[in-house]
DNA sequence: ACCCATCTGTCAGCTAGCCGACAATGCTTA
DNA sequence: TAAGCATTGTCGGCTAGCTGACAGATGGGT
């Protein structure tokens, strides 16, 4: 199927994430040509923990807030996505329910890869699961490492690491940015820490000259020491 | 590749898990054919993180400790892996290094398919990646939960949860089991809590009649009572 | 230009769970 | 049978991080 006029121009954005930049041409062909694109206006659900399969997503402007609330009202951020990354394939794989809630934090443009269309396409061309599998490898990875530091670190590393992850995009993007924007609330959400702590820690690291805190954001001033702050002092 | 003869006999014991159980016969012969058998001695390393990949395992007797030492040398064990369940897929997709150590609990039997048959399988059968990726989203799903009920829920109610996952072979399991090989330490170093408190809970469930606590194991009494403390008080 | 929602900053008090210590118990091997 | 090691049981003090509360700052919408 070919590319629709509507989608073919943010090819390039997207080519910006390692994973999807390293597949097979054929198969960014196929993904493109088989998408279509979803706008999801501000704090619009895209799915909901325990859905059926509904296909894969990438993150073209915007983010989306993936998580879960617990029956006590207790929210816990997953992580926020943002361009361009994919997400949503586990249940590609399994064909089980939805493992997270999903919202448009801020309006959001989609492209969703229908999970039908998909299954099709890797009917023909089954060795294609591999790539689609690199997807679930990377958040495995992820996964480990954020569970590993809850259980080993304090708050304080364990904040400026994930600072680290999100400039560089959860290692997608090969430039680490400076400027993140994110309310300190969602931070706290995403370490499993109080907001309280969590400004403690931030205006901690603002006094030492390694951030520089604003409105809804965070600037990276000292790349360097905000590394040294994410080992563990011995 | 036929099944060699040391192996065959096992085979009965690897489809006791949903996993290798609902494999095409084809692939499951094909994995029994690549494999050859592994043994280890008690505390012998597998591997280690950070080394190449080197294969998939199954256990078929005895136990993996699969988890990671820091630096300041506190431990977290990511999990106790026991028969017949298949571990190591993550270096297979990716071919990155190991994410965790593996080292023997105890005198153990293993099942390794080299890492180069079974590239080679897959090239000649990719659609067989598929099946293999099911390892990973599984994992993906445990790791997801493990994650966010380290953020939601105190000590007690994780634990009591975590016990039922064990006893449930964490989902690979039909029924249930009884008795737990587990020393009180390592499912401390499981769910990231101090081995005191986890024997004060514990005592608190053998108190309520739920459990029984014996040297180096657990006894579940009351399964649905043990349910019960798997929710969060209100 | 204002209003109101959202976000940041900060404090005091509390508590779950950590840590160190040590005794008691149980397996194992000689 | 005894030594020796691993595991369990328990206590008291400590502290990292939570909770609730509130004031001030910021910015978007009308």
């Amino acid at each position: 199927m070919p590319i629709s006029p509507e989608i073919s121009p943010y090819r390039a954005q997207l080519e910006n994430g390692q994973w999807f930049r390293l597949l097979p041409g054929e198969l960014q062909e196929q993904l493109l040509g088989a998408a279509r694109l979803l706008r999801l206006s501000s704090g619009q659900r895209l799915f909901r923990r325990g859905d059926p399969p509904c296909g894969l997503y990438a993150v073209l402007s915007g983010s989306m807030r993936v998580g879960a609330v617990s029956r006590q009202g207790k929210e816990a951020l997953l992580t926020l996505v943002e361009a361009p990354y994919w997400f949503g394939e586990i249940s590609l794989f399994d064909g089980l329910p939805r493992t997270h809630d999903a919202y448009a934090e801020g309006p959001c443009l989609l492209l969703q890869v229908p999970q039908a269309a998909l299954l099709t396409l890797l009917q023909q061309q089954p060795q294609y699961w591999r790539e689609l599998a690199l997807l679930m490898s990377q958040k495995l990875r992820l996964a480990f490492v954020a569970l590993e530091e809850m259980s080993l670190l304090p708050a304080a590393p364990r904040l400026a690491r994930r600072l680290l992850q999100i400039a560089e995009g959860y290692g997608e993007q090969p430039e680490p940015r400076r400027v993140i924007q994110l309310a300190q609330e969602q931070l706290a959400l995403m370490l499993a820490i109080s907001r309280q702590t969590t400004n403690q820690i931030l205006k901690d690291l603002e006094a030492q000259g390694i951030l520089r805190l604003a409105y809804g954001g965070i600037e990276i001033i000292d790349l360097p020491r905000l590394r040294e702050q994410a080992r563990v002092a011995d």
